[in-house]
DNA sequence: TTGTAGGCGTTATCAA
DNA sequence: TTGATAACGCCTACAA
């Protein structure tokens, strides 16, 4: 049988509003009393009951994330860095899916919120963001990380997607590239946009045409990385480089460059978004656009604990905090003094 | 303001214990009220409290997860696995990284129960598992993955890692190699003394004497697997091939041979515990030892939610489910046909 | 310093 | 079919 104050209290021959208070370490009781409670607590082994408690104090001491996809390098680090910080601050982490599917997302919402979470950090979908809103309105102290949303009223932690992209590009040209593709995530999702933008600044500052033939539209997942580049390479006109905006499609850009035998960087160089662990390990290694993601988690963690320390006193505002990406250059791009063929 | 079961029940002029019924779906009401009271509580966007039902039905509907990592591959997946089998029986979970450190883990283990999880997947450390053991015959649903223990009464699900390391180990000494290195994971935990003894094994039946110059002890980390193979690499006898226990000492190793610009797999041949997506990736693509980690989140979450039905009835036994890992041969041991230089 | 008692939002028993 | 009412375990005025 489980072991509640009032055990505690009744062995101890005290009220149960007396061993609260030693248990709870509150109001003030006599040290004799106390040591007495704290004894017999010890001794018959009680745990408080931490939902009797969440109901009184209407806090729970949990978050909420959901994110798509804990399998992808980028949010298992998030998570971890989420982790680390909220179970130093006893906190706890209830960890959802959503596979960017916004009903999927809606539904985690719901439940996360009638479980009555102290806060969320969440990587939306971004459609369909009416019930989040609504939940930022409520009083939700939420943040959200990776991808921007202006129209909510609160905490974004992400990186500058647009400068990273636009990095990576300008390097590709700068080795000579001309005919750049890219492998462009989920449209409507701001991140992504950001990263197209960047390609596209860097071609045109460069006095590069766009070619709308050179991009390709994917979904954030592996398979679809794998099917454009299968794309590019039967191209009669094929790019001799490709910048693709996340790790998974990254996988499989070069799990198709993989089956078709393509040289790297010879036949096609490869940048990816995202500097996964094993980038250093390819061969050649890969280059790419690291993004501090441990930080994006820890980062978003300590906001939303502030926020949920100072809840109620104050609208949620719109704040953005930008980290910096970082270009990781190895050698799936080529080298520096290598000349390109021109198609033309 | 939240709306409560109060709120509808005075709305719709019943009381609150038919508005409980309908909204619970219980009992009897009719079908008249019924209507009433499901228009009015979505009227007023009535939620129920998850908390609150909890206190009374002593279920949370919520899981626990301790793993070392979820930074690596393997529990990444597993995860993932778990998590897709919760979220359709309306189940959530708690992530919790343990580091392979028994005090977190306990710490962890304390703090979910006082939570009241409904059961518990967990990676146990193998160090003083007394209060887990407690916690089980306490009546707390338990299910491990990936390590077993024995002593410890309740369900297990992981692979055979003793024939999943012999096959490996075999297939090296049929490329020709001779002088084999292990690296170890944590000594202490079951799952990599089977790896150990699968090598050894492999080792004896082939007539090769086992040499305690050619094992490394880690600790499952990365640094551990890099700093191991150069060791190897200063040997002035080394080993031309190396089994490495898991995925980010193979990360390390591959790092470690990277720098020394080491040939795979002519000048040393690797071949890793765990199948991480990459893998196929690398040139030469790595051979290792799949497991089926997803499945195996599937089944340790089917297994726990079966046992959570029928808590209570019968006491839990300790019962073995074991995975068969499979030998991906790709090309980091060499070939067939190559001879192998031999050092006597 | 201590104890009494009400309430958090549900569920569930027992009469009506 | 309905409605009071007592829990669940804890916190917290308020009174003693």
């Amino acid at each position: 049988m489980r072991k509640t104050l009032r055990d505690v209290a009744e062995k101890t021959g005290v009220s149960i509003a007396v061993a609260s208070r030693v248990l709870g370490n509150y109001g003030s009781v006599s040290s004799e009393t106390r040591r007495k409670v704290l004894k017999e607590a010890k001794s018959i082994g009680y745990q408080p009951d931490i939902i009797a408690r969440s109901m009184k104090t209407r806090r729970t001491h949990s978050l909420g994330v959901i994110i798509s996809d804990i399998t992808t390098f980028f949010f298992t680090s998030v998570v971890r860095g989420i982790e680390d910080v909220t179970s130093q601050n006893s906190y706890n982490v209830t960890l959802c899916n959503s596979d960017e599917d916004a009903d999927k997302e809606n539904s985690y919402l719901k439940e996360l919120y009638q479980r009555k979470i102290d806060g969320l950090i969440i990587s939306p979908t971004g459609e369909n963001n009416s019930y989040l809103k609504k939940l930022i309105r409520a009083g939700l102290p939420v943040v959200l990380v990776d991808r921007r949303v202006s129209e909510l009223q609160t905490t974004e932690v992400a990186v500058d997607n647009e400068t990273g992209a636009w990095e990576a590009v300008k390097h590709l040209i700068s080795l000579g590239h001309r005919r750049i593709g890219i492998v462009n995530g989920l449209s409507g999702i701001r991140t992504n946009e950001e990263r197209f933008s960047g390609y596209k600044r860097a071609l045109a500052e460069q006095g590069i045409p766009f070619d709308p033939g050179l991009v390709k539209y994917g979904d954030f997942r592996m398979e679809k990385g794998r099917q454009a580049t299968q794309e590019f390479l039967n191209m009669r006109d094929r790019p001799t480089a490709m910048f693709v905006a996340n790790e998974p499609m990254t996988t499989g850009a070069l799990l198709a460059l993989g089956e078709n035998k393509t040289k790297i960087p010879e036949e096609m160089a490869i940048l990816g978004f995202d500097d996964p662990v094993w980038a250093p390990l390819l061969n050649p290694p890969l280059t790419t656009v690291r993004q501090p993601s441990y930080s994006i988690g820890t980062i978003a963690a300590q906001v939303l604990l502030q926020k949920i320390r100072k809840v109620g006193r104050g609208r949620s505002l719109h704040e953005e905090i930008v980290l910096k990406p970082k270009l990781m250059i190895r050698e799936s791009c080529g080298e520096e003094t290598s000349t390109r063929r021109t198609t033309d």
